[in-house]
RNA sequence: GGGGGUGCGCCGGAGUUGGAGAGCCGGGCUAGACUGUAAAUCUAGUGUGUAAUGCUGAAUAGGUUCGAUUCCUAUCACCCCCA
């Protein structure tokens, strides 16, 4: 038997819209190929979080050794850079004693951080992103623009204005190292010892849309309501702006019926899909397949690997 | 059967009552942007289309008028009241 040191690796990419049947797939060829997932979602990070994210059982983990679930807590500092530094070392370990590895999540920019990787920044320390929104709330978002204009011209002239997310990141980058942002951006791509096989899962957009309508009420059948109630007092953390949990904190409010709450998540996760929809057809970069195509998929892959 | 009222965009609302409006607000939907909040955040479009200072347009068909969403007639739909 060769040295499994000196095969050729692959990473093995799956991505789409939430509720296409990423999931399923994924543990399939995970044990076709005996080898561990990667998750590649922002939301099932949490282990707090479980219902509300669609997250796989914890049979499922375990059963596939998926990497990257459960593995923090809402209360923790959590961002796509951080996201890439863990998977690299995971994937570079798994790679140890594996052919291959799969990646499979929803959330296209930590995707993207694995496959084309994210520029090296600075931490930010809090307090800076504290003043800048403060900054944005006393003075609205005008001064922000005229700051970013003064000190950063070309990321101004790119960015959208509008943004004030996108705002404060730069201006948060440029208040603590006293540099652009724009000066740490350079397109340069990462280089991997590994290949990339990528794929894309797509339905017909109006089954997608039924397959997300029912799965929010699988949700509520589950007792995602008494799950979000338990996180309530925690109600501002970043980690908890996502669909399923805001929608039902505004019930738990008074602001929305019960049945208004689910519908508002179901249009939610709808447009969630959209968007991802919309990322993933500007990176065209993988092959499209329909997620029951398990078959065609596997031979996809193993026609991608070289002999 | 009789009387009264209301009809315009994908939906809801406001407003115009002889000098236009493919107009306002909200929603929905569609499309797009996005290198550390990404299930977040932001933008645009939404009668038609040869893409434009174009065409059609205020239920439908006529009429009056220089000019009609507005006034008149008929028809249709819906609502209310009376039988």
């Amino acid at each position: 038997m060769a040295n499994v040191r000196q095969e050729k690796k692959y990473l093995i990419v799956i991505s789409g819209p939430t509720a296409v049947g990423k999931t399923s797939l994924t543990f399939k060829l995970s044990k076709h190929f005996e080898c561990p997932v990667i998750s590649a979602d922002s939301r099932q990070v949490y282990k707090e979080m479980n219902i509300g994210t669609a997250k796989p059982s914890a049979q499922e983990i375990s059963a596939s050794m998926m990497k990257l679930v459960d593995h923090i807590s809402i209360q923790d500092e959590y961002n796509a850079g951080i996201f890439e530094k863990e998977a690299d070392a995971i994937i570079r370990n798994i790679f140890e004693d594996n052919q291959f590895c799969i990646l499979s999540g929803g959330t296209g920019l930590y995707i993207k951080a694995v496959c084309e990787g994210l520029n090296t920044f600075p931490d930010v320390p809090k307090h800076i992103i504290a003043e800048l929104t403060a900054d944005l709330n006393k003075y609205g978002i005008q001064t922000l623009r005229d700051e970013l204009k003064e000190k950063d011209p070309s990321y101004h002239e790119i960015v959208d204005t509008n943004n004030p997310h996108r705002l404060i990141r730069a201006l948060s980058i440029y208040r603590h190292t006293g540099k652009a942002f724009s000066s740490f951006l350079n397109g340069n791509k990462k280089k991997h010892e590994y290949k990339i096989i990528k794929i894309v899962l797509e339905r017909d957009r109006e089954e997608l849309y039924d397959i997300i309508n029912q799965r929010v009420l699988d949700m509520i059948d589950e007792g995602l309501t008494k799950e979000v109630r338990a996180l309530y007092p925690h109600r501002s953390l970043k980690a908890l702006q996502t669909v399923g949990y805001k929608e039902l904190f505004q019930h738990f409010d008074g602001i929305l019926s019960l049945e208004e709450a689910i519908n508002e998540i179901q249009k939610n996760t709808r447009r969630y899909a959209k968007r991802q929809l919309t990322w993933l057809r500007k990176y065209n970069d993988g092959r499209r397949f329909h997620p029951e195509n398990h078959d065609e998929i596997i031979s996809f892959i193993q026609n991608n690997i070289e002999a």
